[in-house]
DNA sequence: ACCTTACTGTGGTCAGACCACATGCCGACA
DNA sequence: TGTCGGCATGTGGTCTGACCACAGTAAGGT
């Protein structure tokens, strides 16, 4: 086709062919079978030799397509034999995003702002989702988390993981797991890549013992249901966490 | 752990080493210099067989990195000679994005539910910030695409173009690159894996009149900066569009 | 002065080999 | 009879060296 630069009455302006590499010919393969529900989370693809066979591409493409896959956190592998062996399709949108957000924060394509006032708005959400309709059984993690806060001597490390842990179960109470896959990647390269900077609120005990009380008034709302009131602690919370991001909050803030 | 199960005494858990494959090393190399600066968007990375000499490994290893680097929207390749060849650094988050969202949609690890609730808030922020803070040339764009929209013989797949374009306008209008990139993943994860489905409302002549209508009434009332009047309209516009989804309303922020 | 040609360096692809690892079979030894 | 050790097998991980298509660029011929 639009090889032959021959003829000279062509109107329609020639489509350029896209240099399609096969790597993402074979990612294409595998996007078709997981979009038709052949291939779910927990099964096997078949071994990179005989995938490269089956489609006719070398082993490295294959491979190249498997470390997209894996980027996307919808793959992992595993050496030796028996049935753990392979390539596995999982789900694990969490630690995904991390990588992505916070090689584009490294970037400097997102500010740190950015991606607070983000995670403001989508925790928001969870917050009120999980007032709405969340199951009394499925608090339990997030009332350890909160008592373990209180622990003296506790380490600043310790808070963090603990802070994180409570975020993230307060997403996974909305119910939503993009909401969850979103405050891992966040907590986790907001870490990584801002550092301290962010967190030095919880340097003083003073600091600890006043976010922990938000922690707390936050999962009493979401105890008895009110979402608006859950809102508005969260809101009280993050204020107090990152004092420099005003915006995201909506109203309280008149400029 | 667990590996040597020969002696008796160990008390501390020992810690299992960790195989880091060499494509990760090659990772974390750039990563790092990315994170301290020294990459910049619009930088070229070496060659393969350069970058390969240079950090002790061979050319397969720096590949499958550069794989998830592109898959990260961080990093494009040319071919050829010249000063637009070879591996340049780039911030495309929506692409990587969509990618990402798209996958785990077919893999059923998002709902579409999931996906449009998150969006409903991404979006209210986007449209607060815009209504408080977008300048006055921006918005040109925005006024094209919804005066296009009234065009007759409107074709539908230009319609949903026109859509997009509004959409994602609405997210740059924030000035919050994250809500874009979010906001283009969405649109374009949504359109390849639900197909049509949540589209069907604009099959109508009416349909496309009343979100068109919607679009102007979201845009007027970010002309004149009232964003609580903008945030209701995009509420009213997106309970039309996903007639299935009511949450991720919350109230109507009262406080 | 212009066009053509060959050169050079880029990413893209391939084939084949070897390694480390994990399993499971099976024979040797107690 | 039971257990332990080692081999066979198959997995992903890695490397080497080669070739291709492509796009500039410089040298050469007209």
């Amino acid at each position: 086709m639009g090889n032959a630069t021959s003829g000279g009455g062509e109107r329609a302006a020639w489509r350029p062919v896209q240099r399609t590499r096969t790597f993402e010919a074979v990612l294409d393969r595998i996007d078709e079978r997981i979009a038709s529900g052949e291939l779910r989370v927990g099964d096997r693809l078949p071994g990179e030799r005989q995938l490269a066979a089956l489609l006719g591409v070398s082993r490295p493409s294959v491979r190249e397509a498997m470390r997209v896959l894996e980027a996307r956190g919808v793959l992992t592998a595993q050496t030796g034999s028996g049935p753990e062996a392979g390539a596995t399709l999982v789900a694990d949108p969490g630690r995904a995003l991390s990588g992505l957000v916070g090689t584009h924060l490294g970037l400097s394509a997102f500010a740190l702002a950015d991606v607070v006032e983000a995670r403001w708005a989508i925790e928001r959400l969870a917050v009120e989702n999980a007032a709405r309709h969340a199951a009394e059984e499925d608090l339990a993690p997030l009332r350890e988390a909160v008592a373990r806060m209180r622990e003296p001597g506790l380490e600043l490390s310790a808070f963090h993981a603990l802070d994180t842990a409570f975020h993230v179960g307060l997403a996974r109470l909305s119910g939503n797991p993009l909401l969850v896959a979103f405050m891992t990647a966040i907590r986790e390269s907001v870490h990584r890549y801002a550092a301290r900077a962010v967190e030095e609120m919880a340097d003083t005990a003073d600091g600890v013992r006043a976010l922990t009380a938000d922690h707390e008034r936050i999962l009493a709302a979401i105890e008895e249901g009110d979402a608006e009131c859950a809102v508005a602690a969260l809101d009280t919370h993050l204020k107090r966490a990152y004092p420099g991001v005003d915006r995201g909050t909506g109203s309280p803030a008149p400029e």
